[in-house]
DNA sequence: TCCTCCATGTAAAAGGTTACATGATTTG
DNA sequence: CAAATCATGTAACCTTTTACATGGAGGA
């Protein structure tokens, strides 16, 4: 079995996870809502939705209808035990300095899935890697960014860095905030 | 003529108008500077080189040397006038909302090319269409969000969502900030 | 000569985009 | 039943990832 998924796919899981739902619904959802950075093509989600079938993850809602498998027409499509385990083992995962570096999108895709999926704890824990690799990615940063200093007179380039910068500072309050917030409400 | 490129390859061709350098150099670039978003795998580098010279907008450094084609070592590669002119076309393309919505890392590298390779009137055009942009997508994101929070009772979700709002907002304030930079400094 | 980097090449597989095709279902 | 819309299917193409292969240059 493969061991890991595309961020497309752990996305269609986590949707099915909410309620079973046909391919044309998940391509809606990810065409009107705020998962519109999901592609919403048919040529992408209905292969995924395969991929994710023969891999024992999603089912078709009532497997042992006597219906012809060939049909066409509206399919709906639920999470098995396997993909369930697969996407608590996902929003399980440690947050590392990569992830913090080159997979921000991901990340919040995991952390906004955890409700109602996983214990509380372990979206705190999640948030606390966060926070850490994210100092990481900043030490880093700044070396990047007096080595560019000295080395180019630019003025566009250095202001698009600081972007980047700035960017990583925004995500780190937000860690912070939503760390307190999580807290707080101790339900 | 293929009328797009990937942002990989305009990435390449920032960085050879700068100065000539082979595959191996743009790798390293990639592998260790502020640019390190971009695979610096050669089953990337390479082939994408290769794309942009049978595109006639890169060529090896001496083409006129009677060198041998299929030799294997180093070999530089310079912009062409055509490389040249897709560079500036690109660099002078309008922001739209997509843009903003979609491609912030390609939006950025284009900022940082734009220095001594168009007029600063360019820079400040894109950085109006730009905060124009992202207030668009702004409205969008106020619309999601309360349709959001009606529809799911999904504290991390929202919060998540929150994320994206405020690296939208900082990315706006990053905006504001660096034309007001450009237009301090009137060289 | 041997070893180690430097530098490029390439094949296979995977996933996404685009564009088109086709079967169902609803509505007038 | 005709038209529109819902819903799925698929083929061609493109780029990237991964992994491996190969050639050149310099030092011990």
């Amino acid at each position: 079995m493969k061991l890991t998924a595309s961020t497309l796919e752990m996305a269609l899981i986590g949707l099915l996870k909410y309620k079973p739902q046909s391919g044309y619904d998940l391509r809606k959802t990810f065409a009107t809502t705020a998962m519109r950075h999901y592609s919403d093509s048919p040529g992408s989600i209905y292969p995924a939705l395969r991929r994710l079938q023969s891999r024992g993850w999603i089912a078709a809602k009532a497997p042992t209808q006597s219906e012809d498998e060939s049909r066409r027409g509206r399919r709906l499509f639920r999470l098995t035990a396997e993909g369930g385990s697969a996407l608590s083992e996902w929003l399980g995962l440690p947050v590392t300095r990569d992830d913090a570096m080159y997979r921000i999108p991901e990340l919040m895709l995991r952390f906004a899935f955890m409700d109602s999926n996983v214990p509380r704890s372990t979206a705190l824990r999640f948030l606390d890697q966060f926070e850490q690799a994210l100092g990481s990615y900043a030490a880093e940063l700044r070396a990047d960014f007096a080595r560019m200093a000295a080395a180019m007179p630019v003025n566009t380039g250095l202001l698009a860095f600081q972007s980047g910068i700035e960017g990583m500072q925004a995500q780190l309050k937000w860690v912070r905030k939503a760390r307190a917030r999580l807290k707080e409400k101790r339900q």
